[in-house]
DNA sequence: CTGAAAGCGCTAACAG
DNA sequence: CTGTTAGCGCTTTCAG
């Protein structure tokens, strides 16, 4: 590897020289020294050891985003945002996926002190666990105390500044909308207790059923993890409990994609005998049949504006916390509840909304 | 941040000692010298400082891996694998997406031999590009000369080991399997032409089609991006010149989901109207409608051992380049050609495949 | 404008 | 078994 004072060598110059040229400083360097030092460079392939460039001046160019599951079309979205903020800036992206265990995400955590990243970007919702809010709560003040960012990009409890949308409110637009079209008896697919992103849509759901006079009933709501057979598990367990079920609320997509596969194996019709809504608008409701009817959260926008936050923070501009806008996106998966215009519910089908 | 020189101060031994205690040095320790390092670390709350180990020593213990596009959950599956077995050895998982951009993937490389990466993998096909092959070449040796590893997961021009399926072989297959239900007007979905993935598909459908005596019709072959738009575009190109198409191959799953919107759109039923398949096996395509026949690709699978061949290359092992077995996965998509039963092939249903 | 020198935090000979 | 001494390759005062 060719270093900077082989290259100082060749030009004839010192080996500070040659650094305040091929680094970005804007130390004052005479043209002529310039020219040869660039030359001197570009004859030798030099390329600066990003490394020993990080440990001299204590910044990395790497953002660090930490997932629940990269393979999870949200947070591959999520770090797709990511990236493209984090390349206009020439920095770096780590990824690390910590499958939702608490203590796991803690040892990212410190990995990625021990790297000394410039920022990490939490992508999931936190995690109802006192150790992890313990430690999270003692590595993000490490970490600021070092002049790194910390940026969450979904509910969290451990303070730290945010990007990220309502989904409180979302999850009670929604819950509205169905309640809207008729529906009485709303199911909600719960996420995993532990999950913070969980526990907010949830609240909203049961915001809107209170406030609609419907009213919550616990005995609707069934947990599973944030997959589509967590989603298709607690589908058949309500649907076994309750068959005056006219729709069903997933706390996310990949449940709600469960819930029809549930629903397609007990042929029922979606949505003529169950209507089926969920959150966030991955790409692949779009292709399901009928096409999902969701709430989209801006994925990569969430990304590229967290990383772009974290990098205010980096230079020390104070930055406030912002809320992004969901949209309730209305596909075929949802409709009025059966036998409500005296239709045959069954045969029915819906065309709107087609994936095209 | 706690150095080591603190934490020898406090143990009152050398730095030299704190190193050989705290790195997993096999050097020997007196029992009782190691312990007050363990101790006094503790205490301090020390943490190694990883880029100055990686200074020192040569080995950042950092993977990078290259990707067309982190949101395709093709990717997002190979980096998960490549993730899992990276954890395992205590390595870090660097993503960058090239968007398949010739040039952008050089200058990833040239960042990833900046920052000193231990290995780099690559896991989408090579692109089809002068300048791009000869600076992967040039790299690629830089890479090797330092002590790298590089592996491909995927069919490259450019030489290195590499764990891949046999895209060709198992192309060759799904074409042989669509002729075989009797379908005579087969057209394919090609992927974009810089991109030998692609190539080497096309190539497989090609091939049986001779085989099969059925005879390969360049005109039944349609590009577009590999994507789900990419899809569409192309079946909506190929539907109109040819009426008579009973089947479409698609190059890649993102493709085939865009046909079968297309078909939704003109109301043709899939599969007693034209049968679909995809390549790749990703998530989606079981919720989608009918569930898309398929070659399931490992591609965690293709991550994990990918890595491992990395790991096996660092330690100077000799390696040799593997093939992964693909399997045909018949779901809804694909059935008789229109009219082969004398039945009333639109309303014809599949029940197989389904998503459950 | 340029160079010399110190140092980022760790490891690796080499002595002892 | 342990300490001393040099670096790894870059940046950054501080002189000049």
């Amino acid at each position: 590897m060719v270093s900077m004072q082989q290259v100082a060598e060749l030009a004839g110059v010192s080996p500070a020289t040659v650094s305040r040229v091929l680094s970005d400083s804007t130390y004052p360097v005479r043209e002529a020294t310039r020219d040869r030092v660039l030359d001197a460079a570009r004859e030798l392939g030099f390329r600066p050891n990003l490394l020993a460039r990080a440990l001299a001046t204590s910044r990395t160019s790497i953002v660090a985003v930490i997932v629940h599951d990269i393979s999870d079309p949200y947070f591959g979205e999520i770090v797709r945002g990511v990236e493209d903020a984090a390349q206009e800036h020439g920095f770096q992206v780590l990824v690390s996926s910590s499958d939702r265990d608490p203590q796991r995400e803690l040892e990212i955590l410190e990995l990625m002190l021990a790297y000394n990243v410039d920022a990490v970007l939490f992508s999931g919702g936190s995690l109802k666990d006192e150790a992890y809010e313990r430690g999270c709560r003692r590595l993000f003040s490490d970490l600021s105390a070092r002049g790194r960012a910390v940026v969450h990009l979904g509910p969290h409890t451990v303070k730290a500044p945010r990007i990220a949308v309502d989904n409180e409110a979302a999850a009670a637009a929604m819950t509205a909308y169905l309640a809207e079209l008729g529906h009485r008896r709303i199911g909600l697919l719960d996420g995993p207790p532990r999950l913070s992103t969980a526990g907010v849509r949830a609240a909203g759901y049961r915001r809107a059923l209170e406030e609609s006079g419907i009213g919550y009933d616990p005995a609707l709501v069934a947990c599973g993890e944030f997959t589509s057979e967590g989603g298709r598990a607690a589908t058949a367990a309500l649907l076994d409990a309750h068959d005056d079920l006219t729709a069903i609320f997933a706390s996310n997509d990949l449940m709600a994609l469960g819930a029809m596969s549930e629903l397609r194996a007990r042929r029922m019709h979606v949505p003529a005998a169950v209507s089926i809504a969920g959150f966030d608008d991955v790409q692949a409701v779009q292709y399901a049949w009928p096409p999902l009817t969701t709430v989209a959260v801006p994925m990569r926008r969430l990304g590229q504006l967290g990383f772009e936050m974290a990098l205010r923070i980096l230079d020390g501009v104070r930055v406030r916390s912002r809320t992004l806008p969901t949209e309730l996106v209305i596909r075929g998966s949802t409709g009025p509840p059966r036998g409500a215009d005296g239709s045959t519910p069954t045969f029915e089908r819906s065309t709107a909304g087609d994936a095209t």
